[in-house]
DNA sequence: ACCAAATTGAGTAGTTCTACCTATATGCAG
DNA sequence: CTGCATATAGGTAGAACTACTCAATTTGGT
């Protein structure tokens, strides 16, 4: 049977390169590609995809807001992130939404058939690497971005623009006292010691904050 | 005439993707893949190729590191930098070991061949977006990494390692005080003002830091 | 209506870094 | 030899954040 995949990328350079690895790997398959998450939506309508690989990251829609709004329009479709970056939180992310596996692009090349084959299975796949980062996590009983509230979600946003307790006290009308609790907290759910961690943390994770600050929807 | 181009980049799909681009536009190329730096330099040996595309970012020998030996041993052949991040610091950089182009990856499926055509007709060629950073860098007046001396040099890479300034002095077997007065001359030179400002650029240039850290034989 | 979580605010002590100074030793270039 | 840059070290004041403590108010859910 004839399966069809859609890839996502913004990047035209590696759009191109991993549809001709697929296709040359995957015989049965139709090979559709978008570079955005706009054009992704509207392609996927016309074409019914069994399958959709879509990079995590992305100017405008990024990959998991792409994720969600397939899984809650299309939820028929397997959904297969890329990403640049090994961050379990990213990964946490995902798995909410749904999707069947998870990549790193620098072994997309390696990986992306075995993944491929595996959700057409009916399985997930997630890279070895990331597995191998995860457990480390669990064993260091790190905290999860996710356990934050929306206050302290907005405060580590604003920490990571390199505000001040005192700019963030101002903007959002509190007093720099609460800013500063709110900065123990966060750390302390974190599991961040140390005088720059917090700062640490907030820029090394500034792309996911900015992903789970677009919408409010899943504080546990 | 025939030329023959080398393109180099650790990320197999980036890799190919590029090479098919650059063979449909350019008809009369001959183009040669290599992985890494080492790679790079014995398919240099046996081509002798006319021209060799870099990335900047690659584990083990770095772009900057591989375009000094080329430089070095063969200077007849003409390179064009490629990279992910938009640092002016790393186009100086690359500018010091005689590249001839320097081109965003994300703009490289529209710009390479422009660059490609530019640089063998003896003119470089630099990313418009490039440009346009080093124009607000100049009128900001920053200073520039290379302003810095080798020891604040090894400062500011402890100080992206997540340091403290007591750590620092401890490993470096001089006085806190000592290390203190290093991040303020830092801080000074590279127009830095902030409690934060020092870590955060420290981290956002980490990249660029350990290559120049990789080689002491460029200060100013 | 009540409980739990979240948000807000405060006190006090200590750490780390900034922002200014000054000063000495060393080695290199003119 | 005389400057100059570099590296070293110290002083003092203050800013910003940490690390603990406690408590009042609001909010959402059952």
């Amino acid at each position: 049977m004839i399966k069809r995949i859609i890839i996502v990328d913004d990047h035209p350079i590696f759009l191109k390169g991993l549809a001709e690895v697929i296709q040359e790997d995957q015989k049965n398959c139709v090979v559709d590609l978008a570079h955005d998450g706009q054009e992704a939506i509207q392609l996927v309508k016309i074409m019914r995809p069994h399958l959709v690989i879509l990079d995590l990251e992305m100017p405008g829609m990024n990959g998991l807001e792409l994720s969600r709004q397939l899984e809650a329009n299309f939820p028929e479709i397997k959904k297969v992130m890329l990403t640049m970056h090994n961050n379990p939180t990213a990964l946490d992310l995902a798995m909410e939404s749904n999707v069947m596996g998870y990549v790193l692009k620098e072994n997309a090349v390696t990986e992306i058939r075995s993944c491929i084959e595996a959700v057409f299975e009916d399985k997930t796949y997630i890279s070895p690497q990331m597995r191998e980062s995860l457990r480390k996590r669990s064993v260091k009983q790190d905290g999860r971005i996710s356990d934050l509230t929306p206050t302290e979600l907005r405060v580590l946003g604003m920490i990571a623009q390199n505000m001040t307790s005192r700019s963030i006290a101002d903007e959002l009308y509190i007093s720099e006292k609460t800013v500063s609790n709110h900065r123990q907290n966060i750390a302390l759910k974190l599991g961040l010691k140390g005088v720059h961690m917090l700062l640490r943390y907030a820029l090394e994770n500034q792309g996911v904050l900015k992903m789970v600050a677009k919408n409010d929807t899943n504080q546990s």
